[in-house]
DNA sequence: CACTTGACCTGTCCGC
DNA sequence: TGCGGACAGGTCAAGT
């Protein structure tokens, strides 16, 4: 599922309704939702509260007082719902998903002193939460070679061009993917982004122009500032804390709107595969 | 080494 | 309505 804004959006949500609470109970179910879980894992949680929530490309820490924090990545289907007691009032459409939490995708459940709850969902099971020293948490190797977050102020357009320069012989939308790039791009926003600067996902990087790049690093930014904008998107799964939808796909020009006009030309819009994935084009604004 | 492809899982949708 | 296959927002390991 979730990309940057996706990861975002929760990370704000949560920010608003865990940080201060202290943790009561925590139950996990296979390996798969608490893959490096040391058998005494609720000894480092339970009477913990939550002081932080931040996020780096795709993956939430949760830090706590302890000194520990909770790493978790989403992956495809991956959901942290927070669910308060007295949250949703009578007849509020969220009820329904509220009474269905815990659900049997639910892997790990974490239970706040004042009743409230933290449910860690992922249907395809791919997601993983783990636990480490916060001091830590720049050490690990992925922090160590993700590249920078394509919203940071710091950021600039030759940061971007040197960065791209490093795979030079694949297609500019599996560098896009690619974390050491540029952080936290995923399929919907790279085939927006590469819309929004015509450039064919197919593109060897060695082919761009300069300005290509440059237009390409404006593109990005606005699709991700929108995406975070309207909460991210939501194709299947994806929900923020609060259990609720993204609406960016209302807004989204060529992602998933294969056989419909495009919205600068009024083309059709086509599927292919590149690098692997779905990938969605204007056959007009794009070309090889 | 750089790059591409399959595997990891479950659920859903589409065509026969 | 049943069944097989393709596909789904991400990342690795394995293969070329």
């Amino acid at each position: 599922m979730p990309e940057l804004p996706e990861v975002e959006t929760v990370r704000r949500g949560l920010s608003q309704l865990i940080i201060g609470k202290e943790i009561k109970s925590e139950n996990h179910d296979t390996e798969k939702g608490f893959p490096n879980a040391p058998d005494d894992v609720k000894h480092f949680l339970i009477g913990a509260s939550i002081i932080e929530v931040r996020r780096r490309a795709k993956v939430l820490m949760i830090d706590l007082s302890t000194g520990y924090s909770l790493l978790i990545h989403l992956k495809m289907t991956g959901q942290l719902v927070f669910v308060g007691e007295t949250r949703f009032g009578a007849g509020h459409p969220n009820d329904s998903l509220v009474n269905e939490l815990p659900d049997k995708s639910t892997r790990v459940t974490l239970s706040f002193e004042d009743g409230s709850k933290l449910f860690f969902n992922d249907q395809r099971k791919f997601g993983w939460m783990k636990l480490l020293p916060t001091i830590e948490i720049p050490n690990i190797s992925f922090m160590q070679k993700v590249g920078p977050e394509p919203l940071s102020s710091d950021f600039m357009p030759n940061d971007f061009i040197q960065r791209l320069a490093r795979r030079p012989k694949t297609n500019i939308k599996a560098a896009l993917l690619d974390q050491s790039v540029v952080a936290g791009i995923g399929n919907i926003y790279a085939d927006e982004s590469l819309w929004g600067a015509k450039i064919h996902p197919k593109r060897l990087v060695s082919s761009l122009t300069e300005d290509e790049m440059k237009v390409l690093y404006t593109e990005m930014r606005v699709v991700m500032n929108l995406a975070v904008e309207k909460g991210g998107s939501s194709n299947h799964t994806y929900v923020n804390a609060e259990g609720k939808k993204g609406s960016y796909m209302d807004f989204a020009r060529v992602f998933r709107r294969e056989g419909l006009a495009c919205p600068r030309c009024g083309t059709t819009i086509e599927k292919l595969r590149v690098a692997g994935r779905g990938t969605h084009i204007c056959p007009f604004c794009q070309t090889i």
